[in-house]
DNA sequence: AGAACTATAATTGTTAACAATCCAAATTGT
DNA sequence: ACAATTTGGATTGTTAACAATTATAGTTCT
């Protein structure tokens, strides 16, 4: 029921998040067309709005690439993210039904079943889907917003400087930080967001390195190519 | 040298911000064709770039209207702005070189010269000004980008819920912010802008009224209008 | 008079052809 | 061989006509 906008928009998010889209890949309209069988205004209005949630950058006359994050802006969207993410904590420990905490516990046990696969992906996800969820249940709808967009753009992040050694997301970490709002301690969520995040950028590498790029077709492997 | 699209955003941006343009008004196509002089895919492509800057609101096969943020959204937006502001306020305090503590300086003589008119509009655009410098001055890309969101549609909320009594951005809240970055005090500075957007969402009257709508050829009097 | 219906006008959405720009390979000359 | 240039193909950008939807006003009927 969604509209060829949405599921544009949400496919080439997905596929971003999970990092099967990788920094600097091209989008080329024609391609996509052929993709997904969307026509060429359609895809124009998806990588348009792509644009403006800093996923892709659009040059003039030389077509849209996977957004490429410089070490500067890798530091203020994690800056950002704090500043936002314990905000969210601690609200989400003041909101939280014994539903909403339930919910983040089942979710919080699937982590752990994925914790020593390699299965990036999965991991990626739903390390992702913990602080999405986490915003969800604080009720900000503009900070949730705003983190959804930050998290991809960590995707990005991770995916350029993360080092190979480290693991990204520590199931540990978050499994403090639902500790403390089930036990509706604000201030403790809100503290443990912060050194969580502070955690995962000090795993960063920043000196620059080349931007790989991906074929479009292997992000997409299992799109219904009508026609 | 802009483009087109540009142009119009920055034009429309502007007269929302300065309330030339009330939550509710149409924006129809023709006529901001007929306005500036940019054909419906320009128009089109701006109303686009606005309505994820969440200027404005498309409906499908309606139109497009400036934004009228509910009760709701502008309590978010407040507790949005505290998260951000505080964080901006704090490093600005830290970061801020001596040339751009004398630019604020400046820009506090001029909001004092007009602090007893009720210009409106100038009272309006310089209170955003000065938090939008700070942002700059923070250095903080993404927490200034999203600001810039922010203040615009703190301007909708105060067009819909201010009440009419109230001044609305205090010229003494920005002289004690502005205190507390010369003496590089970042935790001050940071609680006194917290403070400073607690008074502010205080002022407003969150009971509904009904929506205004005003005329879209009001709000460009100054418009070109070639051919 | 008021409600329901119909026809017309206005507005938004879509499409496809055309124009402009950029890229890459082939060609030419030193 | 290597560098500069040209040319053909591919990609992006623009335009205008057409289709679909919604709003308006007028008409009819109870």
């Amino acid at each position: 029921m969604a509209s060829a906008e949405e599921n544009l928009i949400e496919a080439i998010l997905g596929a971003i998040a999970e990092q099967r889209l990788q920094p600097g890949a091209k989008l080329g309209e024609q391609a996509l067309c052929d993709l997904f069988g969307y026509n060429r205004a359609q895809v124009r209005r998806a990588l348009s709005a792509l644009t403006a949630y800093h996923a892709v950058t659009h040059i003039p006359n030389r077509g849209t690439y996977v957004a490429t994050p410089s070490p500067e802006e890798a530091r203020d969207v994690f800056e950002a993210r704090r500043a936002i993410e314990a905000t969210i904590a601690r609200n989400a420990a003041r909101n939280a039904s014994k539903e909403d905490i339930a919910l983040l516990s089942r979710h919080l046990e699937e982590e752990q079943t994925h914790r020593h696969d390699d299965m990036r992906r999965e991991n990626i996800r739903l390390s992702r889907a913990f602080h999405i969820k986490l915003a969800d249940i604080a009720g900000n709808r503009v900070l949730s917003d705003y983190l959804s967009e930050l998290t991809l753009r960590t995707s990005l992040i991770l995916s350029l400087f993360g080092k190979k050694t480290t693991t990204f997301c520590g199931v540990d970490d978050h499994a403090a930080i639902l500790d403390a709002v089930a036990a509706r301690e604000p201030e403790r969520a809100a503290d443990l967001a912060r050194s969580h995040l502070q955690k995962i950028e000090a795993g960063l590498d920043l000196a620059v390195r080349p931007s790989p790029k991906n074929a479009l077709a292997n992000a997409f492997p299992d799109v219904a190519t009508p026609r």
